[in-house]
DNA sequence: GTAATATTGATATTGAATTTCAATTTGTGA
DNA sequence: TCACAAATTGAAATTCAATATCAATATTAC
């Protein structure tokens, strides 16, 4: 299912309860409360530990597990993307609109992210999808390196 | 420092003696048989653990610590590029030459995963890491979505 | 409402990654 | 070659994110 370009977050919340109905699971406050958090982060890239942390600001009883588990529900119903950027802790964003893309310069030596847009990416996804006869819904592109802080550090 | 199209394993031998000397590190056995065994592991992608398993055989007496060390100093000197797969587990390759990479099409249907070649992608990086002052090592390019097989299954 | 089932939250457990430290090895300079 | 300083090793301990456990609670279906 590829969401559209003008998706509001309600649209969001349909294809969650919709997934939630379909796997024959259960509507809970907790698992509004956090769709409502993770949808409104402003961070990019938020860890499980993150989210916990202001979660709890105004829920002090929401468990971390709960957290973990909310956002393992996001992932397999494809509202939520995992990263692994090397630092030893997950990371979850939203899945994006199509156009909405980004890519990533990531830092392995103090972790640093920087973001940038892909316009040809977008377009070569769709050449190669076509010529494989593939559907895409998504893409990463990930460019590791050293930011230029890391490459003089290790130069000294 | 990009290593050439055609380097040898003697050039990442000379790679790493370099990075050794600068440093002032020292060579030692443990590093020359670690060298020797990441850089002819048949495999795409090895843990430290399938590493230190396949050592301990030839080398009963190595250390985890110490495979766990010089895979790290093999990333730091660019020799080395560690990858997560989302299993938990670091999984390390060597540094890719200029031209040898692949990207992924991955079938979130089935798991099936189609590569292709990027030449356009290589020269897309190069453009973005000059403007962010980076140096690139590594990509990764994943399109998602669903294989034709899939997609046939689905609207059945 | 009741029963069946899923969820929660606190806590315990797991396991990969990393650190510690005494013993050993290596490079440097006389 | 020798001795000293510094880096490395290997075993074990520690750390920490991810995951599992389980009794109490909440939700859904009937």
């Amino acid at each position: 299912m590829q969401l559209s370009k003008a998706t509001p977050k309600s649209e969001r919340k349909k294809a969650l309860d919709e997934y939630i109905l379909k796997k024959r699971l259960k509507s809970t406050k907790q698992r509004d409360i956090i769709f409502d958090e993770f949808f409104n982060y402003p961070g990019q890239h938020v860890t499980v530990e993150e989210l916990y942390e202001k979660l709890k600001k105004q829920n002090p009883k929401i468990g971390y597990a709960t957290v973990y588990r909310t956002l393992k529900l996001f992932k397999e119903c494809r509202l939520a993307f995992e990263r692994n950027f090397g630092d030893g802790r997950a990371r979850y964003e939203p899945v994006k609109f199509e156009g909405e893309h980004h890519d990533h310069l990531i830092c392995i030596g103090c972790g640093r992210i920087i973001e940038f847009a892909n316009l040809r990416i977008e377009q070569y996804s769709r050449e190669v999808a076509k010529l494989n006869d593939f559907e895409v819904l998504n893409h990463k592109l990930e460019l590791y390196g050293y930011c230029s802080s890391c490459t003089r550090k290790r130069d000294k």
